[in-house]
DNA sequence: CCCAGTGTCTTTTTT
DNA sequence: AGACACTGGG
């Protein structure tokens, strides 16, 4: 059967579109059409007479949702193949079957700053004391749990971690202060439709049914959840498609269980294992550095990566002396490339591993004149102004939103304080009632003065009059609660010129309001907008059309490819980053997103470091990553940046030997000055100097040194740290303190003249 | 109750 | 550097 859908495919890829029953495993290497082979399998099986809606395709991902929606629709225009992302093809099956899990059908969905709100409130209710833990922390165990589908009753504190004996307090508690408000958070999505698939065997039969071929993109970042979701909607129709490279999972850290993918094969009878590892995208030498440095990952299903494009360039690798030559030098070679047009704008990428890290490369950018767009930043959605107007739109579809409630009801001031939130929340509570309701009775609350109970009683009027526009189309009622509210009024008054700006972009949320009642003329209901904005994200709306050069972090650079890719920062503590050294499996995630940076790139590849960096305010001494010398080096161009010196590699190595583990980001040499003497002659020496301090043996007999004999970048010795760094100074006189980074890795703040801390060289 | 000023801590990554 | 929580004065 050879037709349009299997021209130019490999034998392999052929393979993975003709199969249409039973369970499939497609191992996907970096660039091997991975997306063409998922499409042109769907327009297969509904050529063979699946019908579209027995078909769903899942995605983590809006942006994948929505070009594979596309691409599916060019080869089958007819279809309405349900493609979607996990999130929001479970919001769909909450919203219908909201009550055997607790839930109102106009349920909120939570955000993690919402979700967080909720989760203080819980550690609050259950007057945990939180010594040795932070919300943040405790949130993410919480989310751990869920995504290990442990439920809050189920919950047991691990008596070796501190975090999860609060967890087991507090989660029951968060969980029903969620439902309370008649909310989920992202997890509860994905949890509570499998936990509802477990408890009601005939829903789970039904919707088997159903959908009855899924399909799985990027497998490798599933969690447990997503797997036991997808495995209980493939028991009658073992009909699972999943597609996925285990050397490209990097979600590790929020739940994504590695062994799903690598144990596929022992799930499902009969699995046919598909290996895609013929490469469209790179060059071999970019595919050859790629290998070299994923081959020392253990836990991994060997794959040879194979390509017929020309050898191309070699990779190569740059060391700069600072930070800022480093971004000087990217932006004149691209400025330059660009203009013997050689090279567009779009054809660059740079990538890093912190966002943190984009301004360097902005500023050089900017003045350079090259056009540029930073993918990620501050998302639309969570912006103050827009969370604001949003808030209360969640108000109007679920009265029982605290988070909302509390969010606005004193936006803008309309003296309603702490106190009195606080008040409203107590007798919300004493008395199982939403806090909107609360507010309805203020003025029988005791403890409320009557000041206090009048303002919120024009709350509650105001909430009233926009609550009657809940029908209307979403513009309206957008466009009702600014002018209600004064929200608009307070914006358009000011002169101030950032909320000139907030005026803009609650401007661009009326549009995108418009846009959505244009698109949803019949069914265009608040809740779904809501659920629409809730599950979106800035990163999605990234625009290839555009002729810029693209600056984001490697997470967000998957499924992406560039002709031309930079990748900066490569150093300890940033890549791998300094939380990821507990454990091997974390390095191995991080050596998988250095590989997935890599594979990006389909011509040239530049991997760079900075001897000096400029980072979170202070300039640090760097040492270079480990994964660098994981690297064909002899295919490689090692060179000097700008004429400067680079080390050789032996000189790299013995660097590299020195120190007792890792010793990222040793010392500092004070703030930053505007114009930094970045060409100093013996600037280039610093690192290894800074190594050679390190080395030299602690001195048992150094004496103990006045306050001010201590300085910035210093090597110390402390009796029961041992050896370290000064990194950080501050106070004076006898309240002189210096933070000292030690090599065990601890980092410790002293006060210099009560500690033990001495010198650790020897003169 | 509100505001401004100070101190602390960070975010690695995202639905 | 910048966001955020906390403090103390108005």
């Amino acid at each position: 059967m050879t037709d349009s859908l299997f021209e130019g495919l490999t034998s392999a890829q052929r393979d993975a579109v003709s199969h249409v029953d039973g369970p499939i495993l497609v191992l996907a290497g970096p660039g091997s059409g991975k997306t063409r082979v998922v499409t042109h399998r769907i327009a297969y099986m509904l050529r063979s007479g699946v019908y579209s809606s027995q078909i769903v395709a899942l995605t983590f991902t809006n942006k994948a949702a929505q070009e594979m929606r596309s691409r599916v629709e060019r080869l089958a225009p007819e279809s309405t193949v349900w493609v979607s992302t996990f999130h929001r093809f479970c919001a769909r099956l909450l919203r219908a079957y909201s009550n055997l899990v607790g839930l109102e059908p106009n349920y909120t969905i939570y955000d993690t700053s919402d979700s967080l709100q909720i989760l203080k409130r819980a550690l609050q209710t259950e007057e945990i004391s939180m010594t040795h833990a932070t919300p943040e922390k405790v949130a993410k165990a919480i989310s751990w749990a869920k995504n290990n589908m442990v439920l809050p009753e189920r919950y047991e504190a691990n008596s070796a971690n501190a975090i999860s004996s609060i967890v087991q307090d507090v989660y029951p508690e968060y969980q029903r202060q969620l439902r309370a408000a008649n909310a989920v958070d992202f997890d509860d999505m994905l949890m509570l439709v499998a936990q509802m698939l477990q408890e009601n065997p005939e829903l789970r039969a039904a919707l088997d049914e159903r959908f009855r071929y899924i399909l799985v993109d990027e497998y490798q970042d599933t969690n447990l959840v997503q797997y036991l979701l997808v495995r209980s909607l493939s028991q009658q129709h073992p009909n699972l498609g999943v597609t996925g490279d285990p050397d490209q999972s990097i979600y590790g850290w929020r739940g994504a269980n590695l062994n799903n993918i690598l144990d596929y094969e022992k799930d499902f009878d009969q699995v046919k294992v598909v290996r895609l590892e013929q490469n469209f995208r790179s060059t071999p030498n970019i595919l050859s550095v790629a290998d070299h440095l994923i081959g020392h990952n253990k836990r991994r299903k060997k794959k040879s990566l194979f390509t017929d494009h020309p050898t191309g360039k070699p990779v190569r690798f740059l060391s700069y002396v600072t930070s800022h030559e480093e971004a000087q030098a990217i932006a004149t070679r691209i400025a330059t490339y660009v203009a013997q047009g050689k090279r567009q704008p779009r054809d660059f990428a740079i990538f890093y591993r912190v966002n943190a890290l984009s301004r360097a490369y902005e500023e050089a950018l900017r003045q350079q004149g090259i056009p540029y767009m930073i993918v990620s930043g501050v998302e639309f959605y969570h912006r103050k102004e827009i969370k604001d107007v949003l808030g209360y739109a969640m108000l109007v579809n679920n009265p029982r939103d605290d988070v909302a409630f509390t969010r606005v009801v004193n936006t803008p001031t309309r003296g309603i304080g702490k106190t009195t939130i606080l008040k409203l929340q107590v007798h919300a509570l004493d008395h199982g009632i939403s806090m909107l309701d609360a507010a309805r009775e203020a003025g029988m609350i005791d403890s409320l003065n009557k000041r206090a109970a009048v303002a919120v009683a024009k709350f509650v009027a105001i909430f009233d009059r926009i609550s009657l526009k809940i029908n209307q189309p979403v513009e309206e009622i957008l466009g009702a609660i600014l002018s209600e509210t004064g929200l608009r009024a307070q914006y358009e008054d000011s002169d101030d010129e950032e909320d000139v700006s907030r005026l803009e972009n609650i401007d661009e949320l009326l549009s995108s309001a418009r846009e959505f009642d244009f698109q949803h003329p019949e069914d265009g209901t608040l809740e779904q907008y809501l659920e629409d904005k809730a599950l979106v994200n800035e990163t999605d709306e990234f625009d290839t059309a555009l002729d810029r050069v693209t600056l984001m972090t490697l997470h967000a650079a998957k499924g992406l490819e560039f002709p031309h890719v930079f990748m900066v920062a490569i150093e300890e503590g940033l890549l791998p980053h300094e939380r990821s050294k507990d454990s091997d499996a974390q390095l191995e995630e991080e050596r998988r997103l250095m590989f997935v940076g890599i594979t990006r790139a389909q011509e040239e590849l530049e991997l760079s470091t900075a001897n000096q960096r400029d980072f979170r305010g202070r300039r640090m001494m760097t040492v270079p990553s480990k994964f660098l010398f994981e690297l064909p080096r002899e295919e490689m161009d090692f060179q000097a940046a700008l004429g400067r010196y680079a080390p050789t590699s032996q000189e790299w190595e013995d660097v590299h030997d020195i120190p007792p583990d890792d010793f990222s980001q040793i010392g500092e040499s004070g703030n930053i000055s505007d114009d930094s003497p970045s060409n100093s002659p013996s600037s280039h020496t610093r690192m290894l100097i800074t190594a050679a301090d390190m080395v030299k043996g602690p001195s048992s007999s150094a004496p103990k040194l006045n306050p001010d004999q201590f300085h910035q970048s210093m090597a110390v010795i402390h009796p029961n740290y041992g050896l370290g760094k000064i990194i950080a100074m501050s106070g004076e006189g006898a309240k002189r303190t210096a933070t000292v980074q030690f090599v065990t890795g601890d980092q410790k703040k002293f006060v210099l003249a009560y500690s033990e801390l001495r010198s650790a060289s020897s003169s």
